[in-house]
DNA sequence: GACGGTCTTCATGCATGCAACCTAAGCTGG
DNA sequence: CCAGCTTAGGTTGCATGCATGAAGACCGTC
């Protein structure tokens, strides 16, 4: 699947996205239109425009008159958006599981190797990078570039990088995940739609307890 | 639910989707941004920023240096989001369906009876508008705000008004979805969730089958 | 008549300037 | 000492001007 990705001003859009996934500014921060135009070398217009995408997406919070600031998805938040992402990745291992055989399929059982691999030699570094690719992969394998812009948007929502080290980081989750992810890739290979939906749904869900077991319960700015 | 919606710039941005979406510029019509600055007597700037919006929502496609044009889904896009939509919707009626009694459930009771009225006296009009009110009711019934936001996305790529027109007028179709909604709302009443959420999936994919039979396949430039 | 090159026209992309407005700090009066 | 008001600083919101670049028309030539 080809993922365009225009170079023009998407560049701007993607460095201050991951400016603000990365965490260099704490929820909450001031983010000026001035900083990020020196910043970047350009003009207010284009960071403008570029802000108002994050705004769209639930990154940050234009306050009218006031300023752009770093938002934090609240526990709600975060628990609705596990559910849409179980449901995503569902319909995306069902529908990996309708298509015949595909280039996918021979990255996702290379990568639970590497995965298998990493669990032994108790990689947590590798097996994150892992575990992002093995979803990813399911979900561009789904052959649904819809579903894939869906997808990616809601990742951003979940501003999952900060959330998936903490997971990781359980120690009896990585086996149990580990055992999931070949559950899932099973199912997929024995083209049986509901049950690859129902399986990844599954480790979905359980993915998501641990990550609001670990996620605190933080409220801010009534 | 509260569906805040920010009166400020947020009413350039609907009142240009709506031009678009009502098909007042046929697909493949140059949207200059002069015109529509002058029209909604606002400078080019915020007209800018709203139709970026549209890009990023896949409504209009800006071509750089060239000018906004509107889009029109190809047919493959569509399926792809009707199978989104299937995903979304019958997770809406599972969550739905895990509730207690909320005041959309007496909604739905009524939509049906009105439907069914609808149905009798052959009043077309009368019945898309309670579709349309069925199925957003179901979303804001999930009491997932996330999910309402992101089907709104999915709703406004489909372009959604421009088909369910279309659809309703197969003579069969009307009676057996009418069918298809009882079933969900039994379901729902008596708090399956998974039966549900398979009621809702099923009627969205027969409704999907029906307006792709009508929408012709037209591609356009190349 | 057809083809190639140039040129005009037009729309976007961005920088900049100014006004509006919100926030907070400081000041004054009680 | 505190409360309310005033004022100053800062940030966004928008209008405007100019440069860039693309697409089509037009003209000259073969």
């Amino acid at each position: 699947m080809v993922v365009p990705e225009a170079v023009e001003q998407e560049g701007l859009l993607e460095r201050i996205r991951r400016l603000v996934l990365g965490g260099e500014f704490p929820p909450g921060a001031l983010l000026p239109e001035a900083y990020l135009a020196q910043e970047f070398d350009v003009s207010r217009t284009p960071v403008r425009e570029a802000l108002k995408q994050l705004q769209h997406e639930g990154l940050v919070e234009i306050r009218p008159k006031v300023g752009t600031f770093v938002r934090e998805p609240t526990r709600r938040e975060i628990i609705e958006l596990f559910q849409l992402k179980e449901s995503l990745e569902g319909l995306a291992a069902s529908l990996l599981a309708r298509r015949g055989e595909t280039p996918e399929l021979s990255v996702l059982r290379r990568n639970l190797e590497d995965s298998d691999e990493a669990v032994l030699t108790g990689d947590t570094e590798a097996y994150a990078r892992l575990v992002h690719e093995f979803h990813w992969t399911i979900v561009r394998g789904s052959d649904n570039y819809k579903l894939y812009e869906h997808y990616e948007r809601l990742m951003n929502q979940l501003a999952y990088q900060r959330l998936v080290i903490r997971t990781v980081e359980h120690p009896g989750r990585i086996a149990a995940s580990t055992r999931e992810h070949h559950a899932v890739l099973e199912m997929i290979e024995h083209k049986d739609p509901f049950g690859a939906e129902s399986a990844m749904r599954n480790h979905v869900y359980a993915s998501s307890r641990e990550a609001l077991i670990t996620e605190p319960a933080r409220e801010r700015r009534k």
